[in-house]
DNA sequence: GAACCTCTGTACCGATCGGTACAGTAACCC
DNA sequence: GGGTTACTGTACCGATCGGTACAGAGGTTC
């Protein structure tokens, strides 16, 4: 009785991460509830019975785009948390690893910032848990660098919002290849709010 | 050959407001794709024929949420420039109108910055040419301000964008009775990034 | 070469999609 | 009161939705 996980694992791991990638770019253009199944068998080349024999269904996929992000951003929480430095060198440590992966990952971030409201029970419990996480590590750099007198006194959390949010945003426009790298982006934001933070307003 | 819309405007126009209200609420919980007409009626308490008469088509209707907030949003920019001052000044102003239209209109704003991509032809060209003057808007007033050495010297282009997600991401947890106000919201968004601007990075 | 197992295309399912046709109703005009 | 007009529910359209059943293909293992 050998694992069938590990029988298949040869192939079929990576044919299935490459079906993700490719979904997701997909996703990215049409949208989830935009796109139907038989647009996604075009795209990876495949029929039906091809492509469900990878994926269980639809909502599976959504999730496994959405998984891969998160991963990369909670690893990118772990190293900054490890590295240690002032709270102002966290942030721009963080927001240079979030924005690395926007810029390595454009279809499978887009998906998630776009789509996830589409995702039900308990997957929608376990990722509001996940983005739950990184959301408060942000808050917990702010609290820390206003407890240390390094950042001026203000609600740590409408802070750590505009901080998520211009990063966030980001998505829309910064491209690998583009006018801009993930690095001097995340430079420019963190002079500014990081400056915007320092200051005794 | 009395003016057709200006016989059924007694009532027409009010309806038709009053649906495209609750659609934009529907569509901001389900998505637009995500939401069948079916669903759309339901809410509305209209059957197909009916609600068919007040809207085109499920696009048209799109089209009347996104030119909604877009016509708040333009108007805005107006009231702003009008005003004058400092580029500190109207960067203020202008968040506050922004989030302010946030708070007044968080259904259709939720449905616009979600769902633009799905405009097409000339609609979406409209789209992004009232987008861009928003955001050229902002832009410009942060050229302004450099020129005139109140901000230090950085890329506009990507001082913008900060701006503009800082702010567009609001339409996520910005509530009209929630825990904080729109005004107060603009205020600490201010703070932290005309500071950001201002000191020597 | 027989048994086995992973992989894949085709045919098909009931449900729902956005939209239309149309008859009926009610209110207003002269 | 006869005609016109705005409004609305019902029935229906072809297309597509996400998903399943299944037979066969092709390779691997004894």
């Amino acid at each position: 009785m050998p694992d069938p996980t590990a029988r298949r694992g040869a192939n079929w791991e990576a044919r299935r991460q490459k079906i993700i990638d490719t979904s997701a770019r997909v996703f990215a253009q049409g949208g989830y509830h935009g796109t139907g199944i038989a647009e996604l068998c075009e795209a990876n080349d495949l029929g039906k019975g091809a492509l469900y024999h990878y994926i269980g269904s639809k909502e599976e996929l959504l999730v496994a785009i959405t998984d891969l992000v998160m991963n990369e951003v909670l690893a990118g929480v772990d190293r900054v948390m490890a590295a240690g430095g002032s709270s102002a060198q966290r942030l721009r440590m963080l927001g240079a690893e979030y924005l690395g992966i926007l810029v390595r990952y454009p279809d499978h971030v887009w998906v998630l910032l776009h789509e996830f409201p589409a995702l039900t029970g308990e997957r929608a419990t376990d990722f509001h848990k996940r983005r739950h996480v990184f959301e408060s590590a942000v808050e917990g750099i702010l609290r820390d660098g206003m407890r240390a007198k390094e950042f001026r006194k203000t609600d740590p959390r409408i802070a750590a919002l505009a901080w998520l949010g211009m990063h966030n945003h980001a998505y829309l426009w910064l491209r690998p290849g583009g006018k801009w790298s993930a690095r001097d982006v995340a430079a420019s934001f963190a002079d500014i709010f990081i400056e915007g933070l320092t200051r005794s307003a």
